[in-house]
DNA sequence: CTGCATTTTGACCAAGTAGTCAAGTTTTTG
DNA sequence: CAAAAACTTGACTACTTGGTCAAAATGCAG
């Protein structure tokens, strides 16, 4: 009985105590950084608790296996991740929604890129702590969208294009530039850190993706 | 002196005999599948001895370090890898161009998806192994190749595009069949499989990226 | 302020793993 | 067909690392 907010099996509410919501923190941030720059075996647990500022029976204390920090980690970044697929809205203007969910994805690329890092890793390795979410909340969500999409081909909203390699296309891209930050940099170079950079890549990125899916009169 | 094809410090040649050209082409074989679905440190010498079917220390007879597996086996993919950008033609039609390349770059990342992961999973760890190719040979071939596209859209033959973020979609689309084969298999399903799939993948990119880049009327 | 629950940690253990070594076996070569 | 060179391997070492444990320190409710 030594696990941490367990006083008898019945008090299955797991009321968690100001220390433990401070500490899980810290590790949960240790950890992303660690976890998104190693990989899960590539990392040690001695690192995340050394980041996290504990000692690494402590860090045991709240998380009793490596695996559940990594699992944990993985299902709070991933519902955050893919929030802004769901807002793609039906009865928007297609060209507007897919520009403000490209636009939505570049900002997140920039703005947590460990977050893109550690799913990128977890699914190169065979998504073997994910498989479960890939088909019971991804694919769903996907195929709603996909719906979405191929009505407004269907309208003549957009050119006739798959709508499932187009997401995969916005998904690549945009992640790229988290993922592959490293050879951006060796390639771009100093550009990269530049203030307009973002909205630089946004642009070019949505010039060619729009206009390679805006209605053409024609075929 | 027990190391492989070395009688004296003299003779640089290192003729490589028979065996060790058998034995070294079985060791990098495995690597690669092993390295490549578990990343560096994921990746252990006896798996590869195993899969290579020899003992670990034969196996270490050949390559003293793991790192020196790992290393070889990058340098021989990347060369590999990065061909195709090479050939782009800078006298051609841009569009017949980069049709031919994005069609190669799909074709490789069905073929060879291994070689991708192994590269991209080198790429997102900071590359740590091949900085050094990054900017000393990628970069190079890349500005060459930005230098060429950049033309080709101030003579009106290509909308106005950032060559160097167009570059980036390309690999960023193609390779994602590779890297995110997991992911794509959960959304699509049974379709990833079947005989079409790659011709399907290669309309859809191409549909949208020509069409994305083809110089138009106004503006 | 006291006694119980929670939190923290030094010391430790067992498993796994990169790499060594010396002794054997096979292949090549003169 | 020797003798040398090249190749192969069982047994081993040193080290890393995930996880345990018992005891100490701290926090907190009454």
């Amino acid at each position: 009985m030594t696990r941490a907010a367990k006083k008898k099996a019945s008090e299955t509410p797991e009321k968690t105590t100001r220390i433990q919501e401070i500490n899980r923190r810290l590790i949960l941030d240790a950890a992303l950084d660690v976890f998104s720059n190693y990989g899960f075996r590539g990392t040690t647990i001695d690192q995340i608790a050394e980041k996290a500022g504990m000692s690494k029976p402590n860090l045991l204390y709240y998380f009793p296996r490596k695996q559940n920090i990594y699992v944990t980690l993985l299902e709070e970044t991933l519902a955050e991740w893919l929030a802004p697929l769901a807002e793609i809205d039906a009865d928007g203007d297609p060209i507007e929604q897919l520009r403000n969910y490209i636009t939505l994805k570049i900002n997140m690329s920039e703005s947590h890129p460990e977050a893109s890092r550690l799913f990128a890793n977890e699914v190169l390795h065979g998504a073997p702590a994910i498989s479960d979410f890939l088909t019971k909340h991804l694919k769903p969500l996907v195929d709603e969208k996909a719906a979405v999409i191929r009505r407004w081909v269907g309208e003549g909203k957009l050119a006739p294009v798959d709508p499932y390699h187009l997401i995969f296309m916005i998904w690549a891209t945009t992640q790229h530039y988290a993922d592959f930050d490293v050879q951006v940099r060796a390639i771009m170079g100093s550009q990269v850190g530049r203030p307009g950079f973002r909205e630089q890549t946004a642009q070019a990125v949505l010039s060619i993706i729009l206009n390679g899916i805006r209605p053409r009169p024609v075929s």
